[in-house]
DNA sequence: TTTGAATTAGTAGCAGCTACTATAAAAAAC
DNA sequence: GTTTTTTATAGTAGCTGCTACTAATTCAAA
């Protein structure tokens, strides 16, 4: 095994461990890959790679921007308009991070971006889906931004019964129809 | 207005401008409050909160950590069980970044869950939900052990029905359907 | 055998701090 | 009115995890 072929497997064992991981010093990384900290700082700029810091503010960055779409926020996407009871609508872009893990991410960002809307739109305390019938119509692209409109067809005492229909542009990429109910606590039937 | 209340003050605007965004470096704190850098030192030290580089760190393992749930990985949950073409199981435990969002989260992650399983169970490049159709039967509590079934139910040509029920013990929580299209390809139809 | 890539070592300097000492001014206590 | 305490600022040494650079060494291919 010659020099060059090792090298470029550190190069990706680098880089994989950092994917998994970003937030390793150049001396750890160093340990981990059995070469030298001149090495690693080498083989990073090699790569284009940013020193820890850089990264871990990157991360962190990227969790402030994003955050409002999944773990903090109660709602996925920013909702653009809201009428309590009736109406609303939200707009969802596609970042990397939501396609890096190939093609599953997308249902699972377009459905809970439209069901979070739904449940915006019922506003109970503990508002709760029930069910749902969805339907993906084309996949989402990157960067493309995605635009959910949500209206309440029909109340029948605490079940709501809400349409979504999300488009980029004016061209339907999923459409949804949710039966939430609106409960006063956690309680099991 | 004496010198008490004025600290004090600024302390409360320190904290708020940290929460709203704890990527500021000292000196950016200091213009911004008007007063030396030494100052900014004293009262974050006062407050207990740390540096820029230690709260970008700690920013950076919160997105990680909520990541690997959802953004990083191809499942959401683990898989403990899976034949390709047939059936697989996959569990998820309840973690309290699932359901600090009030009761809007745990829709989206037995969807998520369900879904990533059964693109998991068919296995192509790209496989896509087309359309699903699911029921949450009770909601899920904190530290509760999801176990997600799944198996196909038919296959159409690039067409699989999936069914998936996902219980915690023998109480089922979640169940649904979905259809998901094999493609070998991301073309718009 | 020579050339050149790859690896390691080492230095100076930087950002953004901590930890510490010192000093001046303002406010509170006496 | 003077002493004491709090608050604000200044400045230094030292830290981590680097960058940017120079230099030496190893090792494989030509």
């Amino acid at each position: 095994m010659g020099a060059r072929e090792k090298k470029e497997v550190r190069l990706a064992k680098l880089e994989k461990i950092l994917q998994e991981n970003p937030l390793h010093s150049d001396g750890e990384l160093a340990r981990r890959l059995g070469v030298s900290i001149q090495t690693v700082r080498l083989d990073r700029q090699q790569i284009g790679i940013p020193e820890l810091r850089e990264r871990a503010r990157q991360v962190a960055v990227e969790h402030l921007k994003d955050t409002r779409t999944f773990t903090g926020e109660e709602i996925v996407g920013e909702v653009t308009y809201l009428i309590v009871g009736k109406e609303g609508t939200s707009q969802l872009r596609f970042t990397e991070a939501m396609l890096q893990s190939s093609s599953v991410a997308r249902g699972h960002y377009l459905f809970a971006q439209a069901n979070s809307l739904a449940v915006a739109i019922v506003d109970a305390p503990t508002a709760m889906t029930a069910l749902s019938r969805v339907r993906n119509r084309r996949p989402v692209l990157l960067g493309e931004v995605v635009e959910a409109k949500a209206h309440i067809v029909k109340v029948v005492g605490a079940r709501n019964i809400i349409r979504v229909v999300s488009r980029v542009g004016n061209e339907i990429v999923f459409s949804g129809k949710f039966y939430i109910i609106a409960r006063d606590r956690l309680s099991r039937p």
